[in-house]
Formats: structure tokens, C-alpha cells, sequence
DNA sequence: CGGGACTATATCTATATTGATATAGTTTCG
DNA sequence: CGAAACTATATCAATATAGATATAGTCCCG
């Protein structure tokens, strides 16, 4: 969708090279977006077809043959054309929360189950989205956002859960010592 | 991904045709999941093939023949399995929060605006979702958990915004009158 | 010097997803 | 009655994404 701006915007401080741009994608970009080779070079094709970025071909200096990839002012025009760009509707499929809606076909121990496996599952993400070195003070600004949504998330689970499946104590007994 | 999941899901209760089965996902699933016909159909019968719903067709009583499917024990068997798998990574690009990763490449002026441009579009999001009208219980869980996601970002977006741009307040400077 | 890790480009397949189009009968409203 | 909206099945093309594979040179460690 929207892999050319990403990396136009990966370019836009320094000229990389395809390789290059995969390492950058997984480690900045890390929970916001991801991409693979198959994908990178077609994309890297089409925006120098657009005049957006410039191919220069190093000689094999080290290693093989090297392309190295810098952003024209239309390329930065562009960037810029994106980023000001109305935010459309932007929703994704998310099996995570599919899984939520059909919950009631699982006796209650199972559910309960499934719903604490979520939980951790989340808690992993974010531990994992904690423990990455930090990137740049923008790019770090888009994974913060990231990990807020999955705190709450978690917190929803936590909360709601209980009201969606009467767990151990049966629903509509109110008990306010047991809270732990 | 798991689209054939979610279209067990819905056939969990009552026997759909393809068409309800848009519908429901329109309706029911609505910021979870989306899906059209040309992915739907072709899903259908490969659930067909692998034993997991059965198919009647219904002589033009009213319209066109319909094909009305059910699912059988072997479904709702891998409907439950599914439920219990090990949730998996389920990560997504998102475009929105990749422009925040690149937003130093606009002047402060425009950056503030397309902040603000992105909080709004979020926020009319959000007052969509509210005023759908309500699915099951469960398919509800689902969504509501969206909404807490959206919420999160939109806090996000409003507190932690300010430290990332310089307002028309310079930064450092804490104004405890100020707060509106 | 050999093996393994790393840098690098590139292609292939499969699947997922979107959006458009074709066809056709039914219902509803004026 | 005619037009528009709705129910219904189905295919096509384009794009997006994931994952595997091929090739090949360099660097580093023991």
C-alpha cells in the first residue's frame, strides 16, 4: 500500500542501499511495518521509473556490486505530498480480535483459557517492543504509539474479560474483598 | 489469513448463503474483519472440500438459487481448535503510524496540522464504531476491543504529540494555569 | 585455509486482498 | 409499467505480502 513512502522516508536523510533498506525496515520500523526483499526491489524499480529516487552503481569495492539508492527533490516533494495527505480509513483484518467474537463457542474453562493466552501473548509483544534499541526520536515516536494500543489492549482484556466470561465466582455475585 | 475461520465462526449458529455471509461480516465483524465476495466464494468451497460445511442448495423460491451453508462437526470441531491455537504474531503495517515514524520531514506548522488531520480522522473513526448497531455479545467484545485501541492512540496522539513538536508554546516551558 | 556469518541482488511461488464487472431474478415505489 | 434497489452467484485483474531459493563475494575466527 503504501511501501514506496516508507521508503522515501527511509531515504530521506541518507542514500542506502536495498539491503540496506530491509535492515532499516525491520529495525526502526520494527511493529509499524515490515517488508522483504521480494518486495523492496520491485518497489525500489518503480520509484526511480517515477523519477522519485537516483540508482548509483558502486563497483564491487567490497563485496558484490553495490546499488545505492538517494532521493531526488521530487522524491522529498512527494514524501512531504504523503504525510500532509487526509488519513483514510486505514483498518486491517486482526485475527487477535476475530478470535474475541467467537469466544462463546468454548466452554468457559477453555475460554478462560484462550483469553489468558491472549493476554500473554500481548505481554510478550510489548516486552519484545520495549527491549528493541532505540531508533531515531520519530520513528521510535510511531512504535510508542504501537505499544499504547497494546497496553490497551491488555488492559481491555483484563478488565472486560471478566464481564464477558463469569470465570470461577458466578456472574452477578459482586464481592468486594476479593480483589486482588 | 484466517478469513475460513471467520466465516465458520458465523455459520456457528445458523446456516448463511454467501451473500449473508458478506453481509454478516459487513455488519457484525465491522472494524475487526472485511471481506468481499471474490475472497468469500472461493473460501466456501474450499471449506466444502475439506468437510467442514455442507451445502444445500435452494430451488428460486424467491430470486436466484441460493446455496445455503452449514457447518458440520468437523468444523465446528476446527472452529474450537483455532479458538485454542497459540495465539501467533499478528503484526500489520499500518500506514498511519508510519507517517508519525517520518513527520520531521515537514516543517513544524504542517507537522502540527497533519497531527491534528490524523487525531481527527481517528476520532470520526471512533464515533462510527459507537454508532453501528449492536452484533452478539461476543462479536461486540470484539469491537469494543478496537475502540479501546483507538482510544489509546488518540490519548497518545494528544499528550505525547506536544513533546514531539514544539506547539506554539516553546518546549520546556510547563504552564500548570494553562490546563484546559 | 575452511566454515560460518554477513552483505548483496534478484526471482519465484503462493496466498491475501481490493475493486470491477457480468448476469439475473425479485421487490418496491411512484 | 418502468426504474431503482436489493438478493444472489461468480469471475477477472491488479496489487500486497510472505516465504523460499539461487548466486556470489567478503570478513572473521580458529
Amino acid at each position: 500500500m503504501s511501501l514506496p513512502h516508507v521508503l522515501l522516508g527511509l531515504l530521506r536523510e541518507a542514500p542506502r542501499t536495498g539491503y540496506d533498506l530491509a535492515r532499516a525496515i525491520d529495525r526502526e520500523m520494527d511493529p509499524v511495518w515490515s517488508a522483504g526483499f521480494s518486495q523492496i526491489y520491485p518497489v525500489l524499480a518503480r520509484l526511480r521509473r517515477k523519477g522519485w529516487v537516483l540508482l548509483r552503481v558502486l563497483g564491487p569495492r567490497h563485496g558484490p556490486r553495490r546499488h545505492l539508492y538517494r532521493t531526488t527533490a521530487a522524491g522529498r516533494r512527494e514524501l512531504q505530498r504523503w504525510l500532509r495527505e487526509a488519513p483514510s480509513p486505514l483498518r486491517h483484518n486482526d485475527e487477535g480480535l476475530a478470535r474475541l467474537a467467537f469466544l462463546d463457542a468454548l466452554a468457559l474453562t477453555e475460554r478462560r483459557k484462550a483469553l489468558l493466552a491472549f493476554e500473554a501473548s500481548i505481554s510478550a509483544e510489548i516486552a519484545r517492543l520495549r527491549s528493541l534499541p532505540p531508533a531515531g526520536s520519530f520513528p521510535t515516536f510511531g512504535r510508542r504509539a504501537a505499544i499504547e494500543e497494546l497496553e490497551a489492549l491488555r488492559r481491555f482484556l483484563r478488565a472486560g474479560g471478566a464481564a464477558f466470561y463469569p470465570a470461577e465466582a458466578p456472574a452477578g455475585r459482586r464481592d468486594a474483598r476479593k480483589r486482588r
